[in-house]
DNA sequence: ATTGGCACTCAGATAGTTCGAGTGCTAACC
DNA sequence: GGTTAGCACTCGAACTATCTGAGTGCCAAT
């Protein structure tokens, strides 16, 4: 087994050229293309040599003998590792960018507009996790009255999310009945961290008034379902559209992609448990993610801050004949935006 | 130009034959096939015969000379006016349907329960529009302080919906500060129709304390974007991945379809002007609907009730070649329950 | 180490052939 | 008159054969 070390500079430079081509054109590409395309001051058989020779450590790949070749999954990690320059973004991929994530916008318009850009600039799919509520508190609960019996428990953290659920008291209930509920839950709740808020609701309804126990059991069970939805990761897809488009999709049962993606479970999955460098950036290419159905789509995701709560990601997903170098400024840009929108 | 009612009874089942054929193989279907199949007392000539006759009708086609006939969009249009016995769920279908729709949850839960068990009931891409608020009346208006500066304002409809946004008053709230606010749009707001809410927005900041002024208009903005949200019919999707399953699309480009779901203008726009009979039921067939991206699926629809609000309508848009008499009671079961849920 | 030369491979395109489901028409039949 | 058997005909789909050319691997010469 060689070390990459051990490849010969030249070799690399194949390589780079091999992938560059194949993802502008999505040919396999040849030695002879490769000569003309790229300045080499080699002969096509040189070139050839150093195919064979990268083939060997298995970077490359003919799809059926004699045809061009294509880059392997190693062979992409290994451009994007070592090979491959960051190209920055224009100036209007910067703009497009700031005009379509609003500032000043609560939590759920701001990452949908974050992943609605970056599936436009990426023209692949996109998708952002919810920043995990851990460690975040909450700010306050609100009751609103619909009718005689159901009322709406409304929930709100203090990084600007908004949950509410709405519980049918099975009683009627007052507006003083109302308020003594509502103080009840926020004296007792207020600034708690959603992990011990759970451990609370018990003793609210043991201390609330005796007609209003049912309801207060209601109403704490209302609450435990958003702490628990939010301990749920939850993302936002956009640019699904994408797949379909755009020639070959990346897997033989395009059914079966969108249908997982609409499941959200298996990205929710995967995304949660993909691992960043220290700059932030996750890249998964093929195989390396070790699903099946996403056995031909890489995954690039890079994490994003939101003061207060924890660490979340934002990315794309695509082919694995992705353009790497123009992916990752672009998520690493939408991030960013993320980190300072949310910090505001 | 020829009478429906000129059509003798024998070419109509053969019509009748011809639609089922199609829509359970999804082959041209031929004379022969045709007898075998069916339990026609006469030979394949005959049938050839009313073939003929029905194409001359413009009912069925063949895609090439000598193949088997299609039903047109008339063909099948008279199919579903004339021809089709509704088929009834079957029991688990229903129990698909009650399970999914837990009640006592808010109007967000209601529907995307609906559309998603009816995009699993018809494997089509299942709809569902928001109910029209035009006529709900605002029920509370809560503020709740995010940090000094920003507040959460959280708007609450007399028929369950509740929406929010964030708005940064540019100035330093104290609690009393908030409460005032909260109690004056309470005051000025509360049971009024959002129509003539709008209108009295400008009274509410006019009357604030004077320190008070800039954030009221703020708060006023916010109102004022929300209740236009609401004018702005919304839907919702559930089951595109049924679009690239099932073998072939119903359009050329499928990525163009799915952009446009995602985009959801244009359905948005069908939905709302699609006609429904007095039953509540809705139909366009292929071409019937003018827009071009759409010219080979059919869009269907019933109406739902919201008791207070104007009448909103969920259906399913797939293939021409769709199992109209299934999909129908499909439609309308869920619409059923969709009314009685969001009665109670 | 590099290169030109060359035989070889094989996917994809093009063209020809066959096959059969299906049609339209006509003449006979009830 | 409606129905039917019979038959010639059509034409897409499937199969086969052939051709082409981009690309390869290898070897001998530089």
């Amino acid at each position: 087994m060689n070390n990459q070390n051990d490849i010969p500079s030249r070799s690399l430079d194949v390589l780079r050229a091999i992938v560059n081509d194949y993802i502008e054109t999505s040919e396999p590409v040849g030695s002879k293309t490769l000569v003309e395309r790229h300045g080499f001051e080699v002969s096509a058989a040189t070139i050839r040599n150093e195919m064979a020779f990268l083939e060997e450590e298995q970077l490359i790949a003919a799809p059926h003998t004699s045809s061009g070749r294509v880059p392997t999954d190693k062979g992409y990690r290994l451009f994007v590792d070592r090979l491959s320059e960051v190209k920055r973004l224009s100036a209007s991929e910067r703009l497009a960018i700031e005009t379509f994530m609003s500032s000043s916008a609560d939590l759920d318009e701001v990452l949908s507009g974050a992943v609605q850009s970056l599936a436009q600039l990426t023209n692949q799919v996109a998708m952002v996790q919810y920043p995990s509520l851990g460690r975040a508190k909450i700010k306050a609960i609100e009751l609103v009255p619909i009718n005689e019996t159901r009322t709406l428990v409304v929930l709100v953290s203090d990084n600007d999310r908004v949950q509410q659920h709405m519980v049918n008291a099975h009683q009627v209930l007052s507006i003083e009945d109302v308020a003594e509920l509502r103080a009840r839950f926020n004296a007792a709740l207020v600034q708690q961290p959603f992990g011990s808020a759970v451990m609370k609701l018990e003793t609210i309804v043991a201390n609330s008034s005796n007609h209003l126990k049912a309801a207060a059991s209601v109403v704490a069970e209302a609450v435990q379902i958003m702490v628990d939805a939010n301990r749920q990761e939850k993302i936002i897809l956009a640019g699904t559209a994408n797949l379909a488009r755009h020639g070959q999709a990346p897997v033989a049962n395009l059914g079966d992609l969108l249908d997982a993606l609409e499941q959200q479970v298996v990205m929710m999955r995967l995304i949660a448990e993909m691992k960043t460098d220290q700059e932030g950036l996750g890249l998964l290419i093929g195989k390396e993610n070790n699903i099946e159905l996403l056995s031909q789509t890489s995954v690039l995701v890079s994490s994003y801050e939101k003061p207060g709560s924890e660490i979340a990601k934002v990315g794309v997903l695509g082919p694995t004949r992705m353009d790497y170098a123009h992916h990752i400024s672009a998520v690493r840009a939408v991030a960013n935006y993320l980190t300072k929108t949310l910090g505001a």
